[in-house]
DNA sequence: ATTGCTTAAAGG
């Protein structure tokens, strides 16, 4: 017998293995405020999870880091109901979509990647993406940090894709919990389609207003900054599409339900997949009995409709990887005109609908953090301009 | 195509 994960969090890679038994969660006293929000949730009906779920003092959400040890193997299929079709249509031949989202669903960041340059992006796919930067390695250590806060991390073993994505609906469900009853999440994946393109995402924070506002969860995302700069406003714009993305996704995840057929059917999975015996009793200790894949989805599709919609504020926090100082607190509206066309504009480049467009003249300065910028067309361009 | 390879997101 194994024992259960660390409760260490002194390091940032707690790997520890998951075995069977069920996981303990650090238990805390509940404080008034929390009580008082307990009440009121529970008062509207919102949450109905089984009792393990549902301790309300829990201090971290366990989530589940899939690891992989060989090449993952799906269960044949057995019969594919024929009412169910893959109502996305294929993405065209040849384009990128086809080529390098094909058997995954497009990223919150690849919409967000080419709307700051799609001539970066197709570099990137086509002759291997740069290095990260000294400043993306900060940032993802302070995310981490972040994450670490409210989230206790288990590994556990995944033999399949089904699995990989069922430990992904198990994470949602938990994040959601936890969100709601202690008011805050972070790191939470999201999918769902939009403009008839699969799109998945992980949501960096949610929490419920502290007043008695409103029940609608606010979504935000920190950015975090090498220099102590105000971001210019393409980085906000960037950063403003991204977080519309992911409201985009949890609403639609709330309000319509997840249309699992279409899933199953449009990345040829098996919803008769039998979990491996470690999956489900993972599955288990969070309080939910599922046997087959189709199962967790199931109970994925019911969390879904007992949660709210976020908020119409969206808010971007900027802080100094230094010294974790503020140096923008931003908040602005949800503005679905802009969203639906700016996602539009970037499918159209996805799917090979037209040519990758190059940064406009007033942004050309984004270049000089390019490293494509040499073998760029972009630079002739500017050079012809000028004669 | 490959940063870390299991994926997204990391910052400009």
């Amino acid at each position: 017998m194994n024992t259960t994960p660390s409760t260490s969090t002194s390091t940032s890679t707690s790997t520890s293995t998951f075995n069977g038994v069920p996981i303990q969660v650090p238990l805390e006293i509940i404080t008034e405020e929390e009580m008082a929000f307990l009440e009121a949730a529970l008062s509207s009906a919102l949450p109905l999870f089984p009792p393990r779920c549902s301790s309300p003092s829990s201090l971290f959400r366990v989530a589940a880091i899939a690891s992989l040890p060989s090449s993952p193997k799906s269960q044949s299929q057995p019969l594919r109901s024929p009412d169910i079709e893959d109502s996305t249509p294929p993405a065209p031949v040849g384009s990128l979509l086809h080529r390098f989202r094909s058997r995954r669903a497009l990223a919150v960041t690849d919409i967000t990647g080419s709307e700051w340059c799609e001539k970066q992006v197709e570099f990137g796919l086509l002759h291997g993406r740069p290095k990260r930067t000294a400043a993306m390695e900060a940032g993802s250590i302070r995310h981490a940090e972040l994450e670490e806060e409210v989230v206790e991390k288990v590994e556990i073993q995944i033999k399949s894709i089904e699995e990989s994505w069922a430990l992904k609906f198990m994470n949602f469900m938990v994040g959601a919990n936890q969100l709601l009853f202690e008011g805050l999440t972070r790191e939470l994946p999201v999918i769902g389609v939009v403009e008839d393109t699969w799109m998945i995402g992980v949501i960096d924070e949610l929490q419920m207003p502290v007043g008695e506002s409103s029940l609608n969860p606010c979504l935000v995302d920190t950015k975090t900054r090498y220099r102590a700069t105000i971001p210019s406003e393409a980085q906000k714009r960037n950063a403003r599409l991204q977080l519309m993305c992911y409201k985009y996704l949890w609403d639609n995840l709330v309000v319509n339900d997840f249309p699992t057929g279409h899933f199953f059917d449009h990345f040829a999975l098996n919803p008769q997949y039998v979990l491996s015996e470690d999956i489900r009793q993972y599955s288990s200790s969070l309080g939910f009995e599922a046997k087959t894949f189709e199962e967790v989805v199931s109970y994925f599709r019911n969390t879904c409709s007992m949660l709210p919609p976020s908020d119409e504020q969206l808010l971007l926090r900027y802080e100094l990887q230094s010294d974790h100082s503020i140096l923008e607190e931003y908040k602005f509206s949800f503005d679905a005109n802009w969203f639906k066309n700016e996602i539009q504009k970037r499918l159209e480049f996805w799917r090979g609908e037209r040519e990758a467009e190059y940064v406009s003249d007033a942004e050309r300065w984004k270049c000089r953090f390019c490293k494509f910028s040499a073998s760029c067309p972009v630079t002739l361009a500017s050079s012809n301009k000028a004669e």
